[in-house]
DNA sequence: CTCTCCCT
């Protein structure tokens, strides 16, 4: 069977594009072969010879099957030709070429080794799933081939067609083969829910619906949570319906997930499942699929460093990966819980796009690169996201001020675990903790939810580790990385101290009860009947940042003597003049801080003079507006005019940028000042005015005159506010005193017309123009008309171009 | 009213 597969077909090209090129897209459908054929293919190839290839799977036991299953096709044992790599569990041999491993695994084999000596490629599989980790490891790999090793064979493999960003990155004219997949026909139907009908009602009817059909085996429904299965299943174990029905989802034991993928003869099978049925596992016997169209998805928020729970409606390409798990082995049918109209997105967004970054930016960092956007990413980070775990991880004390790593920094990226637990690890040798270190970590990386009290959990899994076997086990792999060897009695004492070293951001000081202020400057709470909702303060392990209010779910109390042994920044006082506005003049106190809490507060004689400067600086920043006068006004105006036409040499003198410099032309002149009315009272003009050299204030009164003389002989203000809207300046004047002008008077040397307003003598607007001469001739002669019954001691001549201008009555003339 | 998935 394995001649007829869809990939065969294209081997030789493959062999062939490689043979000269070191890059190359392959686009293949599920069933095609891909996974397992082509690895196989290119051992033999020239280039290959004496050398290894890596092929990456995203999920262990993907990489196991593919191992084993490409070791059969050799008469083999997995570890002779074909190995697996992944943590804790590894079979290769001397005799090994292929090394089929886990995401996490190629991260470290590159930054152990970044030659990659031995390596002559590797093979990216399911990149479509667009996960973290394979980004990274394809831009590291990228780097290495770019720099050092251009012949290193990078092979793409991806079941998604689009492959633009992918071209991006790799080279528009990068070779790319597509290949068909295999799969039986599917048929599918739209059945949205009825009215307010449930995700799970919904199902159970569609369920009843697919099982009147004979043809229907097994069945798979996907929903998005734990709880909708619960009570999908719950139904229909109510129900009449002769079925049996497991739940299945990642949180659920290993015994019972395998359990709920055997196959049963006697009865129909309908299994509940979350998106893990999408991808991760394969069921045998399913010929129905019932999909509700939803995932849930954790979103990080890099503004509060939580990580949320969304449900949204599912992609276009997840839709599609479901309905083909129907037509795996026969023809099938699927049911979509929407309405065929309902639009969906083409794919799913990579995961570089809503993640949590800080292993990225602490892998990048240890790679050598101190800004992660310098390398060539598919998506590139996200700034928010980038930014905020550059922060964290600062907290941590893991990057130093430049972006490269700390002595701490390089130990934590070595052991292979989340930044906050590898920050604990190597901090708990200072507090003489590394055993009890170890055992939190192993237990906070676990799968297993945390019931009740961390110390409480702990001390069940040290007193009885047999119980625990998957705990006790990375228990031991971090003590043995940190060459220590678990005592058989452990102190718990050192546990607060650990918690804050993981999680400082998240020291949280009580503000009401159960309400806490986090160090983050975030609100979270804690049951009002939880044991530690009166402690004065906590460290807050686990948090779910909700719509309103984000939850403690764990926490442990410490002690600000703890807080302040482990960050000695935190015991520091710290001047910090302020703007009272109560008592309307600068305050200064000494406070202890952490991040954004106030651990103690005491008054400050004197202030400094900086601190000050800075202070009123600070609060002048933030009113919403300066106090502007309006000879200022009037200035801005002229400077908005002249650096609209020559941006070079003059300045942006908008009240956004003002208010963004006043360090460079305010605080010259709030030296010694403390109240808020004497910076008010500044001479503002004649602040902007003194950053101008002498030439160009010339320069300017020259080109943007703040006062034109009219031929009445009067000099008449020019308002250039509207300049600030980039309108052109406005002079308004009575009709009579324009006489003469022959045409429109203009500014910054005969480039930009004034709009005039000519006023009646009542200095009514009579006429707005920036075209005098033609007003003169086409709509004067309309006015005069009118006016002159009006206002018959003014003078309307028939010839306004020689008559004599005026600002006053005609008697006054005589 | 907690909990999608994956990995060093």
């Amino acid at each position: 069977m394995s001649t007829s597969l869809p990939i065969e077909q294209h081997l030789n090209q493959i062999r062939s594009v490689l043979a000269s090129q070191n890059r190359l897209i392959l686009v293949a459908q599920p069933g095609a072969g891909k996974t397992t054929r082509v690895p196989l293919t290119l051992l033999s190839c020239a280039w290959a010879q004496g050398q290894k290839l890596l092929l990456l799977e995203p999920r262990r036991v993907a990489a196991k099957l593919a191992a084993t299953f490409m070791a059969a096709q050799l008469n083999e044992q997995v570890g002779e030709t074909v190995g697996y790599r992944m943590r804790g569990d590894s079979q290769t041999g001397r005799k090994t070429r292929l090394e089929v491993v886990t995401q996490g695994v190629l991260i470290r084999m590159l930054q152990d080794d970044p030659l990659l000596e031995g390596v002559a490629g590797i093979i990216f599989d399911e990149f479509h799933e667009r996960s973290l980790e394979a980004d990274l490891g394809l831009a590291l790999a990228l780097d290495v081939q770019e720099s050092v090793r251009d012949d290193l064979r990078l092979l793409v493999m991806s079941a998604t067609l689009d492959v633009t960003a992918l071209k991006r990155v790799l080279g528009s004219d990068i070779a790319v083969i597509e290949s068909e997949g295999r799969a039986f026909p599917v048929e599918t139907h739209y059945r949205p829910p009825l009215g307010e009908a449930s995700l799970s009602d919904t199902a159970l009817r569609v369920l009843h619906e697919a099982l009147i059909r004979p043809e229907s085996q097994d069945v798979l429904i996907i929903l998005p949570g734990v709880a909708d299965i619960a009570q999908l299943v719950d139904a229909v174990e109510e129900s009449p319906l002769d079925v049996e029905v497991h739940p299945l989802h990642g949180r659920l034991p290993l015994e019972l997930q395998q359990a709920a993928m055997r196959p049963r003869a006697e009865r129909r099978r309908v299994i509940v499942s979350t998106a893990i049925a999408e991808s991760s596992v394969t069921i045998d016997g399913v010929n129905v699929v019932i999909d509700a169209g939803f995932e849930r998805v954790p979103l990080f928020n890099p503004s509060t460093g939580l990580t949320k729970l969304t449900t949204r409606r599912v992609n276009k390409a997840s839709a599609d990966q479901r309905r083909g798990r129907a037509g795996r082995q026969q023809p099938g049918v699927c049911y979509r819980l929407w309405a065929a109209e309902q639009p969906l997105v083409g794919y799913a967004e990579p995961e570089i796009l809503q993640a949590d970054l800080s292993n990225l930016v602490l892998e990048t960092a240890l790679w050598g690169v101190h800004e992660p956007r310098a390398l060539s990413w598919v998506t590139s980070p996200p700034e928010g996201a980038l930014r905020s775990a550059q922060a964290l991880l600062d907290q941590l004390r893991l990057r130093a001020p430049g972006g490269g790593l700390t002595q701490l920094g390089r130990q934590s990226a070595a052991l292979a675990l989340e930044p906050r637990l590898a920050a604990m690890l190597v901090g708990a040798k200072a507090l003489q903790a590394i055993p009890l270190a170890c055992a939190l970590a192993a237990l906070m990386e676990g799968r297993e939810r945390v019931q009740g009290s961390l110390r409480d959990a702990l001390t069940q899994r040290l007193q009885k580790p047999s119980a625990f076997s998957q705990w006790h086990q990375q228990t031991q792999r971090l003590a043995r990385s940190m060459d220590v060897s678990m005592p058989r009695v452990v102190d718990l004492g050192a546990l607060s101290a650990l918690l804050c070293l993981a999680y400082p951001d998240r020291v949280a000081q009580r503000i009401g009860i159960g309400r806490f202020k986090l160090a983050n400057g975030k609100t979270a709470t804690l049951p009002e009947r939880h044991p530690f909702a009166q402690h004065d303060w906590l460290v807050a392990v686990a948090i779910e940042s909700a719509t309103s209010e984000a939850r403690i779910y764990v926490a442990e109390p410490i002690t600000i003597t703890t807080l302040v042994q482990l960050y000695p920044d935190t015991g520091r006082w710290e001047e910090c003049v302020g703007w009272s506005e109560e008592q309307g003049k600068l305050v200064g106190e000494a406070v202890q801080r952490h991040g954004e809490l106030v651990l103690a507060v005491r008054p400050l004689p004197q202030l400094s003079a900086e601190a000050m400067e800075k202070a009123l600086l600070e609060a002048l920043k933030q009113r919403p507006q300066l106090v502007i006068t309006e000879d200022v006004r009037q200035l801005q105006g002229r400077m908005a005019l002249l650096s609209r036409l020559w941006p070079e040499q003059w300045p942006d003198w908008s009240e956004a940028v003002l208010m963004g410099t006043l360090e460079t032309w305010l605080a010259p002149y709030v030296a010694g000042l403390t109240r808020m009315a004497q910076v008010e009272r500044l001479p503002f003009h004649s602040c902007l005015m003194n950053t101008l050299a002498w030439e160009q204030q010339q320069q300017l009164e020259r080109l943007v005159p703040s006062v034109i003389t009219a031929p009445s002989g009067r000099a008449i203000n020019v308002d250039y506010a509207p300049c600030q809207v980039e309108q052109a300046p406005v002079l308004a004047l009575k009709l009579q005193e324009a006489f003469g002008w022959q045409s429109t008077p203009t500014v910054v040397d005969g480039r930009v017309s004034i709009i005039l307003h000519l006023l009646s003598p009542a200095r009514r607007p009579l006429q707005v123009t920036q075209d005098l001469k033609s007003f003169w001739i086409n709509g004067y002669p309309e006015v005069r008309k009118e006016m002159r019954g009006r206002y018959p001691k003014h003078p309307w001549p028939e010839d306004p171009l020689t008559a004599q201008a005026t600002a006053s009555t005609k008697r006054r003339h005589e």
